[in-house]
DNA sequence: TTCCTTGCAAACGATTTGCATTGGA
DNA sequence: TCCAATGCAAATCGTTTGCAAGGAA
């Protein structure tokens, strides 16, 4: 196979580590993420993708890549699942949640802020019997398209 | 109908303003959640409440009481939706999910931190063509159960 | 009486899976 | 060669809906 980019590179690495292939499919879906605003479901990488790829190997492979670490999965509106590029390839960001149309924006805040949310999540960590991994400030409300 | 708690009576009160009937299956419905430590989906309290309500019954009820604004909806893992009372009703608070089951842990902090999310919240917003309605900090790791 | 509400069963839509085929290391 | 990956079709599962019966104002 032939790494086109540093993404590529990345992917191919985490993967390999997995014992799992870094198909052309899978380049096709992992880019598509690269390319996107914020999480896609499945049937929005289907169009995005032009049906090169059937809907069932979409799922396949999103499942994949998320057991893999290479993508994180975001729970939306009717029972949409969306996918996007884990943190560590994308950096770590908030969600804009259009409360019509479901879609969902990928925004970051400055570091001053970050810290801010961090020390409110520790917080809450600290005192509840939870182990926290990683959080997200969900912005629900409407987006300039559905306003 | 006998309003048998301040609960019931603000549910009433606001279902009335929307000439909807506050039903017993309703208020079945609306109590477990009430007594729930976080959200529940429809399969959770079809069990919650011992089969006294048919899925469907609880599906129609679930629409009817978020359309109203009693109920607010959570999307979480496996496409599941699940509901909790709406903040004029239980107040402000965030989450606590967990990877591994899905359950979701209602969590609430003090006004300080409560006020710095806000403004970060804020910035986001003003930065971004969206306009906020709603917010929650979303925390993902492992509850207790699962550890 | 007049609507709202309920229950059952059928329909739907997103996601998953069995199985035979293809393809990469 | 050998096993992972793919594609199609059928199956699953959460959720929605048509329709006739039940219930409150």
């Amino acid at each position: 196979m032939t790494t086109s980019s540093g993404l590529d590179r990345e992917v191919e690495t985490r993967l390999a580590e997995h014992r799992i292939r870094y198909t052309s499919g899978r380049q096709i879906l992992v880019r598509a993420l690269a390319g996107a605003e914020g999480p896609l479901s499945a049937a929005e990488l289907h169009d995005e993708v032009s049906g090169a790829l059937p809907l069932s190997s979409i799922y396949r492979s999103l499942a994949v890549l998320e057991e893999a670490g290479v993508l994180a999965p975001h729970h939306g509106t009717k029972g949409l699942t969306r996918y996007e590029l884990a943190e560590w390839l994308k950096g770590h960001h908030h969600h804009l949640v259009c409360i019509d149309c479901g879609a969902v924006e990928d925004v970051t805040v400055n570091d001053h802020h970050e810290n801010q949310v961090d020390r409110v999540v520790n917080e809450i960590s600290s005192k509840a019997a939870f182990t926290a991994f990683n959080h997200a400030l969900e912005i629900e409300g409407r987006c300039a398209r559905c306003a």
